[in-house]
RNA sequence: GGGCCCUUAGCUCAGCGGAUUAGAGCGCCUGACUACGGAUCAGGAGGCCAUAGGUUCGAAUCCUAUAGGGCCCA
């Protein structure tokens, strides 16, 4: 099923190909920024005309000519310089709306080129709580992962923790002196990130602890029993804890293959660098420079100085021995393609890691995986009301658990404020949907490349584009049918139905208030703003689609009585409201939010 | 010192391969409930799109500088 938007330009790259044939250009077509000019626009007679070097005006009439799409549009309007500006026919669209209404997906084609999509995302800290720094990856990674499995292809949704590193040295030599296994169970990221910290102070002062710390690793990594079973206690709690947080979130994984799982790998992984010639050895360490194939303002491996250029090599062992992060990110590049068989791999990580995923993406070419899509899909950090890097009162990371809850206790409020009636526990439900809705769709509903200012008033106004809205415009959709009553709705869908099968080429709805139309146009365009997030990873295409939606019924609620129209326009406008319904229910769901009935 | 990003209405931000009279929300002002949820809608005020050049018939959008801010690397 073709958007409108994709149907006008089949038809004008048709025309196009007949006037100037061969197609000197994709055609293009998209909405029109000022709807007083219609629907949508065209510019290919201004660019034609550049290349070649005609009247653009001559081109535009012409084209208009040829085109066909008497059974969509209006014949175009010439505008301007030699755009084309096409109107959409309300019969074209009342059968696009029913198409629509009659698809279980909306009309939302499955890509036709499916592709193995890895999606890397969330990544926190086995030793250290989530906190709100993991926020951003984890609601944007579930979003993207969400909508991707949507548009047909194959996800794989993976955790790459951090269960590895020297902070386990620290950790092993705390917990052994003075940790406690019933805390552990309880609360491991407490406990470990108070004998985290609490040894690394110590350390600063304190050179043997220091040393001892590192020794505790040394054993780890040289697989000693007692270490490596307590670190296999230290990762069962902290995953069983994180898993809490997700299920309060919403968002699974498909693996959660940290650090550790690729540790065996490492040494392989530096031996063929180093036989290949990718990497070689500088003061006792391995690291990957530049090859020179690269100008050097474009090389990763390079920077600039104020004569010339200095190395900036990656490296992937330590003179001590140790790997670092790039290593076992390349093993994981391997292990994803010859595993999976992922054809793109997509890390939605802090914007702040974009030098090391240059150099790293560099780096898996050389070694042979040039064909891979390598994203790193980055943002920008939240802010507290200071404008810096938001922090609890007493300066330390905000916990997301904390975060969660109180979105949660505030959204209740409002609720109880609003529906005094409401029992505690429905209030209680409505709390949890509505508060963690608005905690991500702020994070969505906005450029993911830019900082943004933490604010509960904001992200929980009942007004704006904020989830809350979005939530109550789909329990407006909702309640139109419990007025009406469920068994008299069927009815008059099955008539609906039946009417669309006795003729197909017609459309069994009617539409023609101003309302009617510009919600039925919305409603068509919702695939072009599923692919347009998709394709830039930005789900805040998508929200600001949902809020202009939201938009557009409140109007044709406002303007158009349904219940006590004539039948013909009472089943056309029931059509529309829960086609609405259902998309709305839909984008949420794609953003990783619930709607409820009632609220 | 180098790199990445940002600067659009009082505030928070959209503006998707340049194109017709620059948009939204909040806030402010004025209206609208004996219709389906007013958690809404209709309307108004408010902008040299940081600055200066350049490309173009046409620039918030592309290019180059400059200023201010954030971050990364050294």
């Amino acid at each position: 099923m073709n958007t409108p938007r994709q149907e006008l330009e089949a038809r004008v790259a048709q025309a196009v190909q007949k006037l100037f044939s061969p197609a000197p250009l994709p055609p293009f077509v998209r909405p029109c920024p000022d709807a007083r000019h219609g629907d949508f626009q065209t510019n290919v007679a201004l660019v034609h005309a550049k290349e070649a070097k005609a009247n653009p005006r001559e081109l535009a009439v012409k084209l208009s000519e040829t085109v066909e799409l008497e059974d969509i549009a209006e014949k175009p309007e010439i505008a301007g310089p030699g755009f084309l500006n096409f109107r959409l026919k309300p019969e074209y669209l009342a059968k696009q709306v029913v198409a629509r209404w009659d698809d279980a997906r909306l009309g939302v084609p499955l890509v036709a080129n499916p592709e193995t999509i890895v999606i890397d995302y969330s990544s926190p800290n086995i030793a250290k709580e989530m906190h709100v720094g993991h926020l951003r990856s984890t609601v944007l990674g579930d979003a993207l992962a969400r909508l991707h499995l949507f548009l047909g292809h194959t996800v794989i949704a993976d955790n790459h923790i951090g269960d590895w590193g020297t902070g386990f040295g620290m950790i092993l030599f705390g917990y052994k002196r003075d940790g406690d296994p019933e805390k552990l169970r309880l609360d491991p990221f407490g406990h470990l990130e108070g004998i985290y910290q609490r040894v690394r102070e110590e350390a600063k002062n304190d050179p043997a602890v220091n040393d001892a710390a590192k020794r505790e690793l040394v054993l780890l990594q040289q697989g000693d029993a007692e270490n490596r079973k307590l670190w296999e206690q230290f990762l069962k709690y902290s995953l069983e804890a994180l898993e809490v947080i997700y299920q309060r979130l919403g968002v699974q994984f498909d693996y959660t293959l940290g650090e550790s799982f690729y540790n065996d790998a490492l040494p392989g992984v530096v031996a063929n660098l180093l036989e290949r010639f990718i990497a070689r050895e500088s003061e006792g360490a391995v690291a990957i420079f530049s090859d020179g194939q690269l100008a050097p303002k474009d090389d990763p491996f390079l920077v600039s100085e104020k004569e010339g250029f200095r190395d900036n090599p990656l490296l992937i062992r330590k003179s001590d021995g140790g790997y670092n992060y790039a290593t076992t990110d390349l093993a994981t590049i391997r292990y994803r393609r010859e595993h999976f068989h992922a054809k793109r791999v997509v890390y939605v990580v802090d914007g702040r890691q974009q030098m090391h995923f240059k150099q790293l993406f560099e780096a898996a070419k050389r070694w042979g995986y040039g064909d891979m899509e390598l994203e790193h899909v980055w943002f920008g950090t939240i802010l507290g009301a200071d404008k810096k890097p938001i922090k609890t009162r007493e300066g330390g990371d905000v916990k997301l658990k904390a975060l969660i809850a109180e979105a949660e206790e505030r959204a209740g409020k409002i609720i109880a404020e609003k529906r005094p009636e409401m029992s505690e526990h429905d209030r209680a439900v409505l709390g949890r949907v509505i508060g963690l809705g608005a905690l991500k769709y702020a994070d969505l509903a906005q450029n993911r490349n830019l900082d943004y200012v933490f604010s509960w008033e904001k992200l929980l106004a009942f007004d704006g584009n904020t989830a809350p809205y979005l939530q109550n415009a789909y329990v407006r959709t909702r309640s139109i049918f419990r007025k009406a009553g469920t068994e008299t709705v069927e009815g008059i869908f099955a008539k609906v139905r039946a009417i669309q099968k006795l003729d197909p080429a017609g459309a069994a709805i009617f539409l023609s208030e101003p309302a009617e139309l510009a919600l039925s146009k919305k409603l068509l365009d919702f695939a072009d703003s599923l692919h347009m997030a998709a394709q830039e990873y930005r789900p805040h295409y998508l929200c600001l689609y949902l809020f202009e939606l939201a938009t557009l019924f409140h109007k044709f609620w406002e303007s158009c009585p349904v219940l006590t129209a004539e039948e013909a326009v009472r089943n056309s406008r029931l059509v529309l409201c829960d086609l609405t319904g259902r998309t709305l229910a839909q984008g949420l769901k794609l953003l990783g939010i619930d709607v409820i009935e009632q609220m």
